[in-house]
DNA sequence: GTCTATACAGTGATAGAC
DNA sequence: GTCTATCACTGTATAGAC
């Protein structure tokens, strides 16, 4: 890849991530975006058929980023608790990192204005963290039951923090009450060692 | 109370929330809701200010009812589990009983469109659910920790089994599963018997 | 590929009759 | 209190020059 400057289609994403996550993405209109990438309107509709084309650019981007964390997981770890437990760091993690990102992805209503779009809750890295979870219920690991169940109560409690920290009612850094978190949430789960 | 017919704020405001829940805040203009409820625009803007002031309205109402239902728990019941189990069978029912209130209550994001409002998260009967856990911590009923990653485990599950319900991914109704459900959950944050 | 200028539909909200 | 008629404006998207 040639050293280039940041092209245009990535500049016009990266200010539409930044004020969609800050202001929604309906009180963002296109000449919000316009104006804050220092481009034309022609340009952004140029390399996105409209509004609706642009978030779903977005989306796809993300959830490619996460279905490659949550493989790369899937082949580092073995055991269930290994796997999951990791998945729940990696999202710990990006909220800091990159909060907006994470804000976009997991705390807005896609289907408000991407009525075409199956839900995230449906996409690859979601099935596959049940998959986890179902695994680890065939091998003893976690207790048995109903696989939904089980993975709604390991993730929902850290995907909670996850909420509130960008709400701004958990004050302290995520990956600090990483251990703390997971050792409640997969109690929930798993069989007593 | 005199036997009226249903007044006119409250058809506002019932055909709002349905509009709202079902396409969104943004989705859905004064004259829609003036369509479906079969009134005029005059009438609307007599009894709101405006379009956010519906939604206020109906946010306050919906918390109030809400806020009803945990006073009245945390008075009918004396353990902090049992009054948690409560909160939650309340929600589960509520949920299949009337999902496009839990859908706006629990599942929008209301800082879009009403911004200058507290999030929901940090309103009374929240703040009330925390402090069950809390004082359950102090009774030494709860494992000691931190309170704040204690509740969002315990309620950080069931909530999530209620936004995938009213997702569509559950389709069970959701009280046939509480007790499974909440086993899970209490075993998070519970002392061993 | 990127720009400016503009079309035009639909929005929230108001005025004023009844 | 409820209505109709209308305003002022912003939104998305397109056309066409460079």
């Amino acid at each position: 890849m040639p050293r280039t400057t940041e092209n245009l289609p990535q500049k016009i994403l990266d200010t539409a991530l930044r004020l969609f996550s800050e202001k929604g993405y309906f009180n963002t209109s296109v000449q919000d975006i316009r104006r804050a990438a220092g481009v034309s309107i022609g340009a952004i509709y140029h390399h996105f058929d409209n509004k609706e084309g642009i978030a779903q650019a977005l989306v796809a981007s993300i959830l490619e980023r996460f279905e490659q964390a949550v493989a790369d997981i899937a082949e580092e770890q073995t055991s269930a608790e290994a796997q999951c437990r990791a998945v729940v760091e990696m999202l710990f993690r990006m909220t800091e990192e990159d909060p907006r990102t994470m804000a976009f992805a997991l705390y807005a209503k896609h289907r408000e204005f991407m009525p075409e779009q199956p839900p995230i809750c449906s996409s690859a890295p979601f099935e596959r963290m049940r998959e986890m979870v179902r695994r680890g219920m065939d091998d003893g690991e976690v207790r048995p039951g109903d696989p939904m169940i089980a993975s709604a109560v390991l993730f929902g409690g850290p995907m909670r923090m996850i909420q509130l920290r960008l709400d701004g009612v958990i004050t302290r850094p995520l990956p600090e009450l990483l251990a703390e978190t997971w050792d409640s949430a997969w109690r929930a789960i798993g069989r007593e060692s």
